[in-house]
DNA sequence: ATCAATATTGACACCGGTTACCAAAATGAT
DNA sequence: ATCATTTTGGTAACCGGTGTCAATATTGAT
């Protein structure tokens, strides 16, 4: 029974109560709460009594108007896949779970001119200790200059390093999807087939670079007719795969930029009666849940976006702030993603 | 320009700096924050004149330790589908957009024991203006108890009535379901199998009973051997598939309560190569990004999440608090879900 | 014009912490 | 024992709003 029970009514004890049962001064109650080093260790001991026997929390408004600062982590996010940005929240949650932390929510629109005064006048409202910053938003340098000029911490999430290690979580996606290619070359693959992401989007970009380094690496070129275009919507996965599946010599592989237009290119290949993966194999990127709910299953990058979310919010809270496990500061904010191979992949067979 | 342009540094205007510019008392000026009505037009002009020249935002952490609630809207949910949640988390931002109000997200575990005291030990911190509770941890009584003990508003959001409408929105699925299964029978199946959700289940529950609703009014029934057990997940439709179209006498349609299920239903008819849905149709439920990446694309219900959100958060917010569009009172607080008809779905073939 | 009744406004304490600053106590050196 | 130095505790002011209740302005009736 760690929380007091306490009736509709039974008020929160304050710091003066606490001070009053210790027979300390506030002043010294509130040192203890904030583990200054200039306290006996007597003291200590009956303040955090008094604290325990009373079940007192310390009121988070009073504190953040005290300190200019609320105790809250905002998260600013546009990413359209919602798997993603839960995970990603998720582990924000896991770090900060016994913190005095809280998690704030908000998305943000990429489009809209205003975006930039919203977001300021968000951070100057909320206060909070920090924001993370998800992709795409996170590529946006005005936001980053804008946290550095608000004075709000801040950590980018992006698909390689922005920035220096303090302001950035990334994941070495370049490399993974050469990887993947690879396995697709090293099954025996010659026509590979390619479906972009959005232009200007650094993690489409990076996908791009990783196809085509495995691609060199192996001397093979990209035919123009076989670079489709996509925008990570199904709808342009179907549009790539109608364009890919009805050439005269249609590539035994393709690899898709994310699920989603993966999903798309396996439904046109459904409907042309194309076996997957024995007459096509099909890559896709972020082992989103469509990755396993479509048959057969696709083979995918997984993003540690969880995992990147924990990191995140390691970073970002600064070090006065007790948290566990806290970043290394050497650590370079890189983690890796993986290459998960399922169904949809085959040797060619021809 | 909305915002004025500060640079670091630039201190934010307070009450005080507005009450002196505008010869008038902080707590006239708080007045005219709130709402009061007891005002002359032309102090309010005058304020809201000075407002505006400087700038001026109240600050949320002073008010919040001053009215001794945040302006915060807590959202607790233990829903697995992302997408679910983060709709509706979009509704919900989109009915606070224009207000002081931010939202707090707080994902639960059900099925730890500390649950109601961790929750506890959350709504006593953030001191949120209300929470909202979406299911499966929406139906627990236990929490919404908590939520009155500790003054706190809520609204439960369910698959139907839960309560009294102030603390409930909810859809209409039962009705729903049994139209799609009426639509079923029309296109002549008379062999329709059934995959159920998780037990204990309001949503399940629900669901159940709109099928059985629909079989009995045609005068059909539902042998055991199609009655299939699932807990939502994509691996439960796989085996529920696996069992059905085994049978010497399969189905020729299976209405299963999610579309996870009705994905795994979908993988397991192709693995027998069994045409969807010229031999069977299939049907899910949630309209979730799975329903339209599988082939072919899947008929199921849609659940009005994101306008739940809307009026979830509309119904939670006192109405002290400006809020564009209050809920009307008379409402009941239930809205529709449809039944969207995809390719998955055609008469039987044989 | 006068007075009561009512509508507006303001003074001041307070929400529950923190910081600034000073005083008191403890410690060590001479 | 005395004095300088280092810890520790206390007081008051403050963070930026809101509540209470009395003071003042306005209105209508007589």
């Amino acid at each position: 029974m760690a929380a007091q029970k306490k009736g509709t009514g039974g008020k929160q004890p304050t710091i003066n109560d606490v001070a009053a049962l210790a027979g300390v001064s506030k002043k010294t109650v509130s040192r203890v709460i904030n583990r200054s080093e200039f306290l006996t260790e007597k003291t200590r001991k009956a303040v955090e009594q008094a604290i325990e026997t009373l079940g007192f929390v310390p009121n988070p408004q009073a504190r953040a108007l005290a300190f200019r600062r609320n105790f809250l982590i905002a998260l600013l996010h546009d990413n359209p896949n919602a798997q993603t940005v839960l995970n990603f929240q998720q582990g924000v949650l896991d770090a900060i779970k016994d913190s005095d932390l809280a998690l704030l929510v908000r998305p943000v629109d990429r489009g809209s001119d205003r975006m930039l005064d919203d977001v300021r006048t968000f951070l100057e409202k909320q206060r909070p200790i920090g924001a993370l910053l998800l992709p795409p938003i996170s590529e946006n340098d005005d936001l980053a200059a804008l946290c550095e000029d608000l004075g709000v911490r801040y950590v980018r999430v992006g698909s390689a390093p922005l920035d220096d290690a303090k302001h950035c979580v990334s994941s070495n996606d370049r490399e993974v999807v050469a990887e993947a290619v690879r396995a697709l070359i090293a099954l025996g693959h010659r026509r590979i087939g390619f479906v972009r992401g959005p232009q200007g989007f650094r993690s489409a970009a990076e996908r791009e670079k990783g196809f085509m380094e495995a691609l060199a690496e192996a001397g093979l070129d990209l035919p123009a007719a076989y670079n489709a275009p996509g925008n990570y919507r199904y709808t342009a996965g179907i549009e790539a795969g109608e364009a890919l599946l009805s050439l005269s010599l249609p590539p035994t592989a393709i690899f898709c930029s994310n699920d989603e237009m993966a999903a798309g290119v396996m439904s046109v290949a459904h409907a042309k009666c194309i076996d997957v993966p024995g007459a096509l194999s099909i890559i896709g990127f972020d082992d989103s849940p469509t990755a396993t709910h479509i048959w057969p299953a696709l083979s995918t990058v997984r993003w540690p976006i969880r995992e990147m979310g924990v990191r995140a919010a390691k970073t970002l809270v600064p070090d006065f702030l007790p948290l566990a496990g806290k970043v290394d500061e050497s650590d370079s904010g890189v983690l890796n993603s993986t290459f998960i191979q399922r169904q949809s992949v085959s040797s060619p067979q021809r």
